[in-house]
DNA sequence: CTTTTTATATACCGTTTAGTATTTTGTGAA
DNA sequence: TTCACAAAATACTAAACGGTATATAAAAAG
């Protein structure tokens, strides 16, 4: 990894939380080069304006959800298993959502969907990907048995993600856990009780 | 009504949807000027500040969600009818919900919650208002024996706002309204199977 | 070690920002 | 209809904005 490169990295790394926290249009430029203790000019000099950070900041944020859950999924063989990933993984990781400014997707996308076609469209695609994750979770269930055939794949995955988007983001907002809580608690009642043969 | 309350109204009521739309740091003075017609001294004639424009808007744009609801409900007798009237509200009112750029609560939350403690506030407010309606229809539900005295009001309450929140967020940036839908579907399944006696 | 390339810093650009005196216009009462 | 007051328009800050040309410093290559 080069000089460059490096960098690049950096600006997008410190200039990530930012964006996540105050949003595009709230993040100056004087902001990013106090986070990074760059200067404009070496900013400029390694992306081409302000849009191209924060697009590849919006990758970089989410890149880490993803991460995580696959990661966490890795060790778990049957599809409910991996399923139920979701719900253990928005519990632990409340607290350290919170304290990085909750989910980029819900920023993201309610900043941008009548504001910055870019910015929104990538909150867009990171949902519809996310739904295909689940989907294919489901589907494979179906196939291998372990999961009700007659199931709505589509509405199952479609609920997941909304109660956890709801309930992050009312949790984050009105500083209460109970609601995150309360939405997870329904997915694995989902998961346990509807999905599971 | 005075002149000076009518052109703070229509100043209000002009500036409302912008912030809905572009948020409060997205929205300049001149975006102000340019949908009242009028200029900035005669804004800050009836204004202290932007910042106080932006909290009578959000105030102006949650009680349009407020009286809606309140005015459907008015219509219903019983506690379970009653909440029937959220999904049913949400999903007659989704694509005008769109146009306007969303649902204040959500729109205010995600962007203050980090940045202006002011209208953080409001949005914090708004959810527990919300909750509070919620968890008293189904406390006199409880009461009147229309719902099932051993269900949790506040886990209830939080799980229809959360439902409600998630599918309106996703069905908006995806621009797919079956989140919503889904998310609607579980809130009248909740009431009708879990909720009734 | 010198040269050439790359990366960063400095200093600046025009524009836009929120906000404010000051002047002009409009309005309601005497 | 004039007078007094209120409201809106004009013209203006100073500061911050995103962005750029140029100069300097730091690496890489020879």
């Amino acid at each position: 990894m080069g000089k460059a490169e490096r960098t690049r990295r950096f600006i997008i790394e410190k200039s990530a939380a930012l964006f996540n926290k105050k949003g595009y249009a709230g993040t100056s430029l004087s902001d990013m080069t106090g986070a990074t203790g760059l200067t404009k000019g070496s900013i400029y000099g390694n992306f081409e304006n302000k849009d191209e950070v924060a697009l590849e900041a919006f990758d970089y944020n989410f890149e880490k959800f993803r991460s995580g859950i696959r990661e966490m999924m890795k060790s778990e063989k049957g599809s409910l298993q991996k399923l139920m990933c979701y719900p253990r993984y928005y519990e632990e990781k409340l607290e350290e959502i919170v304290e990085n400014g909750g989910c980029p997707i819900l920023n993201t996308g309610i900043e941008a969907d009548d504001t910055h076609e870019a910015l929104h469209q990538k909150a867009s695609e990171a949902i519809s990907n996310w739904k295909k994750s689940i989907v294919s979770i489901i589907d494979i269930g179906k196939f291998k048995g372990e999961i009700q055939s007659n199931i709505d794949s589509s509405a199952a995955a479609e609920l997941i993600i909304s109660l956890i988007e709801g309930g992050l983001f009312l949790s984050k907002v009105s500083g209460q856990a109970s609601y995150l809580r309360n939405s997870l608690d329904r997915i694995k009642l989902l998961i346990l009780t509807e999905l599971a043969p």
